[in-house]
DNA sequence: CTTGGAATGTCAACAAAGCTGACGTATTGT
DNA sequence: ACAATACGTCAGCTTTGTTGACATTCCAAG
């Protein structure tokens, strides 16, 4: 790259050292931390782990999501998801139904203290995803939004944008 | 919330809805998917895995680092970065040195083979940093770094901005 | 109507990576 | 001399992921 060192560059294209690059990757790996601080704590009380607070949040995103899209949603296999789910069921926190066009299905719901739990993790996920929106501002925030996003496997991307609109009820 | 819609609601205050929340959370849970996607698959070739990546990242980051240094900025236990790193020392990818200000310190380096395989785990991690970066545009990544530095535990923070700028070489 | 395949669930076994607690050793600082 | 620090290690446990094998139920196509 044979450039001088025009003024402009700090915002066109310097900003593609790898020493830039590097910076993000380490803030991404240390807000992660941050991110899931709070819901664990909260997980840790009750002996669930993130594993749950996933299902848990998809399938209120989803209500009567099938098993299989939440696998393919949460990206891991049928037995360790399966686990994690029976347990949320056993402990009433989920409700399976067999589905009534394909009765294979199970639709899953969060019943009302499933509903209770999720409301407490993403009130305190979501008090602190408020505090770094305020603390960094609007313009900043659709930044962050864009780069997450292109930062996505195209599977992955395509299953954001799916649920980016309404809950996916049915 | 009792307001009208004026148009620029939308950059100041609507930002703040659940549903602008959410959808940052749920971008954050598939980006960090991608994120370390890259280094997962070579990783996975070689019977490592993101423990080891971590490790490796910050002793190429931090030359001459201590073992409890380490275990501050990685916040795992002793015990848990023993593991990773006794593999890592047996495999001849990490050197370990008696200090020789203070004997009871160890001083950990990357050894040849360790630093080839640390470039090869973040050129992959870069480029997609890179082509997010590309895709999203210098202003988008200012504000996607803001976010996420808003994002850490106050703790974390003080590690992240520690290490900003030069690397820690002694 | 039979049969193949899809969706779901379960059992077993295993691995990675975190944790606690306890203990040993070398070294340092008071 | 003694307490504290830095490190390593042993043992045991948990969560969450993985494979592989196998049963059940059901839809749909031949």
């Amino acid at each position: 790259m044979p450039e001088g060192s025009s003024p402009q560059m700090g915002q066109s294209l310097l900003f593609l050292t790898d020493e830039q690059l590097r910076k993000g990757i380490e803030a991404m790996f240390f807000a992660y931390r941050g991110f899931t601080a709070d819901p664990d704590r909260i997980l840790a009380e009750k002996s669930y782990g993130r594993a749950h607070h996933r299902a848990i949040h998809f399938i209120h995103r989803s209500p009567g999501t099938t098993v299989n899209n939440l696998l393919s949603i949460l990206g891991v296999t049928k037995q360790s998801l399966n686990r994690v789910l029976r347990t949320l069921i056993e402990d009433g926190l989920v409700a399976s139904t067999v589905g009534t066009r394909d009765k294979r299905e199970r639709h899953l719901h969060l019943t009302e203290e499933g509903a209770a739990l999720e409301r407490e993790l993403s009130d305190a996920q979501r008090d602190r995803m408020r505090a770094a929106y305020r603390a960094a501002g609007p313009a900043a925030v659709a930044g962050f939004r864009q780069v997450l996003e292109a930062m996505m496997d195209d599977e992955t991307r395509h299953h954001y944008e799916a649920m980016k609109e309404k809950p996916n009820e049915r």
